[in-house]
DNA sequence: AGAAAAACAGGCAGATCTGACTGTAAATAC
DNA sequence: GTATTTACAGTCAGATCTGCCTGTTTTTCT
């Protein structure tokens, strides 16, 4: 028979046909984001990019902001995700205080489309930004204790995080400029800001 | 007659009206930006709020791009004369660093919701990125300009203008900061800020 | 193997939302 | 003072978009 031939091929189990399929829509849903921003994404689009059905789509997820709490909560795990293993991978004793203000420019900008129209929906959608903040938690309370060791010119510094904060606001509002104005001075921006960075390791 | 004696109230010339109303509409879209953000305003919404009627929008703004633009267009525009009026009322020579960030920091904390909307929705609008950045235009090269009034102590400084854009960079990473978490520290974070600014002054 | 449950497909109705269109009053031109 | 233009009012149709609802297939339970 046909069937006999045809199912052994594409037989999984529940689990993993609905992670599987949830993983799609997600990422079909941070896609959409990036491409066209959070105003101009529909439930619509996410699942004709996802190659699903809608009844797929409203199984997983009920409404539109649950999808979309959602998928703010995947995007913060594949994040830290990504920086995990990527600080496994290379320790960075030896490295200058550009080059770890770069890796994290690098690794801010890589994500930064499809977060800042989570951050800016969070603003107007306490629902989603109780989401997102709890999805966050981990990974900013787990800055606190790597840091020291990622950065340890800051061992005697009175406040190290904020000192992080710091950055963090900055390659945020540095990457905004760059959408703004997408001919403006980044790198030399940047360059400047790793020259207060360094005078003040060495002063402050 | 009762014509002569309602009509000269409200006699207005057709600049006045036409003025008004779309001074009425840019506000109402102001407004609901910052309340509700981009995604979830609409052309109604927008009218009911002015209190204007549909035709009167439509005759002003052939379409929700066009308004949109306009609006942005004009919070640039008011964001800078108010920034003119205040710098004519208060020479702030005898001003610490600390105080001319502090200014800057209200500035953008602000108009910030508005703009931030603005800004995401650029991101992915090209026709709204290009008003956009072309309303900005004489706001960027004035502050080259005033800068150095503003802030003498970097008049031997190589690049002067970086510094300030560092600043905006910072400040608007902040002001996205206080968004998505809104009991972080956002005061410490400036403060440390300053610090950092400070030494660089002294050092740099 | 048969029953139950889960995963998925696809269409439908109600609710917008936008752009356009027709009608009216006020102001300006002549 | 009449004609024309401008400013505005309010409705309508077409096009989504979302949430729900009914089938169908696949997996799991027993």
């Amino acid at each position: 028979m046909q069937t006999k031939l045809k199912k052994p091929v594409e037989r999984r189990s529940n689990a993993e046909r609905s992670a599987e399929t949830k993983e799609r829509i997600l990422e079909a849903t941070l896609a959409c984001l990036s491409e066209k921003g959070y105003a101009a994404t529909s439930t619509n689009d996410v699942v004709k990019r996802a190659g699903v059905s809608r009844g797929a789509l409203v199984h997983h997820f009920a409404s539109k902001s649950e999808l979309v709490a959602a998928a703010a909560v995947y995007l913060v795990r594949k994040r830290y995700a990504a920086a995990e293993e990527r600080s496994q991978r290379l320790p960075d004793e030896q490295q200058s205080i550009r080059d770890k203000l770069e890796v994290r420019r690098r690794d801010y900008e890589r994500w930064f489309p499809a977060t800042i129209e989570f951050m800016v929906a969070c603003r107007t959608d306490e629902a989603l930004s109780d989401s997102f903040a709890e999805a966050m938690n981990p990974y900013v309370e787990s800055m606190g204790q790597t840091m020291l060791e990622d950065w340890p010119e800051l061992a005697n510094h009175e406040s190290p995080l904020l000192v992080q904060y710091v950055t963090g606001c900055f390659i945020r509002g540095l990457c905004l400029e760059a959408i703004v104005n997408p001919r403006s001075l980044t790198d030399e921006i940047f360059d400047e800001f790793v020259k207060i960075m360094t005078t003040y390791a060495e002063h402050g």
